[in-house]
DNA sequence: GCTTATATGCAACCTGGTTGCATTAGAATG
DNA sequence: CATTCTAATGCAACCAGGTTGCATATAAGC
């Protein structure tokens, strides 16, 4: 399913803004945050920008994660995987093969981790 | 170590407010927010109550986890476990049991699930 | 007890994110 | 293709969690 269909198929509008939105994640390979999404799209508007990130969490088409510095980054939402978050740079890193516990009675839909990168471990 | 043994150890003063946050944090099951803990101290006073967070959290006495709402969440740091944060009913339960995976390269300092807790997925 | 650097408490501020509302523009209908 | 209706946009004002500057207070060493 393209990005455009999943749209379409929530019964949500295929408007200029999400078109846009949704062809630049298609190409981000980390999580990204408004901040970081307003450069390579100059002309979004801040609250067209966070209301679509709600409603398209809703629809399951983007996923939200929290940084450790009090921001919120956004991907979208394709095969499930855990992400770390390094306190010392700050990069978020999409871990695609860590594996994905199970928690009996728990329905898991994220997992964070958090603490030093690779990268900032040799320093 | 007491909780004032670990403040005076690392070189910190024993004053009066801190005294009664880590008296106040070592009685919680579960992290709390700045806005509970000013239920247990109504005498806080919000820059306080944050700077020794950040102090805290340096000399690893608090750790901080950050909610599926924006808010930051502090513990004592005891014994490293994972956390689940409902997106439902945005209770924070502590995992006390579950396992710690090994990220080769990775130094892991927390570890955070969100999801559908066992009481939300029964509604 | 005196001294000095650290910590507190208050107010002002910052910033990421939300809300209200008038306007615009998809999409369905005839 | 014009009309209609509702969802979505864009702007400005706002909100809340957290931070900062600075004068005052106080813990800890002598």
């Amino acid at each position: 399913m393209t990005p455009d269909e999943r749209i379409t198929t929530n019964g949500l509008r295929l408007t200029t803004p999400r078109k846009k939105i949704l062809s630049i994640f298609s190409s981000q390979a980390h999580p990204i945050s408004f901040e970081e999404y307003a450069l390579l799209d100059t002309t979004i508007d801040k609250s067209t920008f966070y209301r679509n990130m709600q409603t398209f969490e809703a629809a399951e088409i983007i996923q939200g994660i929290e940084s450790d510095e009090g921001k919120r980054y956004f991907e979208l939402s394709e095969k499930q995987h855990p992400h770390f978050i390094c306190q010392y740079c700050h990069t978020i890193t999409c871990l695609d093969e860590a594996p994905i516990p199970n928690l009996s009675g728990y329905r898991i839909n994220s997992i964070t981790y958090k603490g030093q990168c690779p990268l900032c471990s040799d320093i």
